[in-house]
DNA sequence: TCGGGGTGTTGATTCAGATCAATTCCAAAA
DNA sequence: TTTTGGAATTGATCTGAATCAACACCCCGA
């Protein structure tokens, strides 16, 4: 059944929608896709890219870790999302690393094959061209709020980015589920795991959410969305 | 005297070099050079953009405010280096603003003929894909380190950053001129520029380094690199 | 049914860096 | 030379988040 891209449900959103013609079958035929548990590691930081990932089903994590063994996670990699590309256009080793947060499946597309494809396609180059300007712009978004935000607003407005993926209804009650561990959430949005708890203890007490599990209930998405814009909120 | 690019000193740095046959010539042609004072602002978080920029002499800071007014120098661009052209290669309006932080002269190549090379040559689009690649391996940097290393640790590797550019010598004397104002340092590591004060201060008294105006003596690199290196130095 | 290990919570305490408030320094303008 | 206004330094104080240390919870396997 995933045989093909062309069945992924994903299919649109991938960079791979530029190919044309033969090149669509090219890389259908060079791909491999393999199923992944929670916790595996796809590739390291300082390994070679060896291809291009695209993630069928499930979701990744894009981490770093720094000399003292302390890690951040960078950002996530969801279903319909390629990622590695970077070092493999680049010819440099990986500068982050990739791990399997939520088991799924996950498609390789082989280096000769992407290299070969980037050279036929000028339309696949940019567009990667455009993922990556993406993801920048969302980096030097996090740079700006781990400086200026503090971990209460910075986690109320990945509880709106989340929300936003979920559900955009205005000013009305939105549920949502965490895509991943508190631990996870915490090293997202740069804090130790026992302030997140607090953080999230407060959120809960001033009625703003209500959390259980993973389950995340937000009575007045508008409220909350609000709250997350800083200090200066009137 | 810089009537054309192949005059440039850092005709080999930008992304340009990649060009070729008549490509060159048209760019050249098309380009437009301007003397900046130290201030201006070459564009604005949210303005359209209208061409790749090239710094020829002085120095440019790519900065972003939030909306409570807080400011960010998410980065410096030397001269030979191109910005901007993520914007425009991308489409979108332009997320970071550009100002000049030292006087010098900028050359701006418009919009339709950064449109006209690129579809011309592949070579380019890859040569900015490298550069933006470049670009989000540090961008990924700074959010480890803004949230894993102390202000004094930022500041040690910024020094060492700095001084890496001017001379690698090892184990030895260093001096170099930090580039911009104090002010800017501290916007630069995600600090105040009180902290930024005591910081210099606490490694001036450590005999680590030796500051006076914008001058910097480092008696021993190697023992300030070793600094650098976190909190679990030997 | 009983551990047992990972994940999350809670409390007490500490500390790095922000904030508030004066000065001091310095370079350009008058 | 004096004036002046921004940049930098310094001190006193406050506070958000880290740290250290238990403890509760919950799912899984024996």
């Amino acid at each position: 059944m995933d045989k093909s891209c062309s069945n992924c449900a994903h299919r649109q959103a991938a960079e791979w929608s530029v190919l044309e013609g033969a090149n669509v079958a090219h890389m259908d035929d060079a791909r491999r896709s393999r199923g992944f548990l929670a916790g595996e590691a796809i590739y390291h930081e300082g390994d070679e890219a060896t291809g291009v990932y695209c993630v069928s089903s499930g979701l990744v994590g894009i981490r770093k870790v720094d000399a003292d063994g302390e890690s951040v996670l960078l950002r996530l990699v969801r279903p319909g999302q390629t990622f590695g590309y970077r070092s493999l256009l680049t010819g440099t080793p990986h500068g982050v690393s990739a791990e399997v947060l939520k088991e799924g499946r996950i498609c390789h597309v082989p280096a000769a094959t992407v290299h070969r494809l980037a050279a036929d396609s000028p339309a696949l180059v940019m567009a990667f061209f455009r993922h990556l300007a993406r993801d920048m712009a969302e980096a030097e978004n996090k740079v700006m709020e781990t400086v200026t935000a503090s971990c209460r607003v910075r986690f109320l407005r990945l509880l709106v980015a989340f929300g936003g993926e979920t559900d955009s209804d205005e000013g009305t009650r939105v549920r949502l589920e965490l895509p991943v561990s508190r631990q996870d959430i915490a090293s997202l949005i740069g804090v130790r795991s026992e302030t997140m708890s607090r953080v999230i203890r407060a959120i809960e007490n001033e009625g703003l959410a209500h959390f259980k599990g993973r389950h995340v209930d937000i009575p007045d998405a508008r409220r909350l969305a609000d709250e997350s814009f800083g200090s200066l909120a009137a």
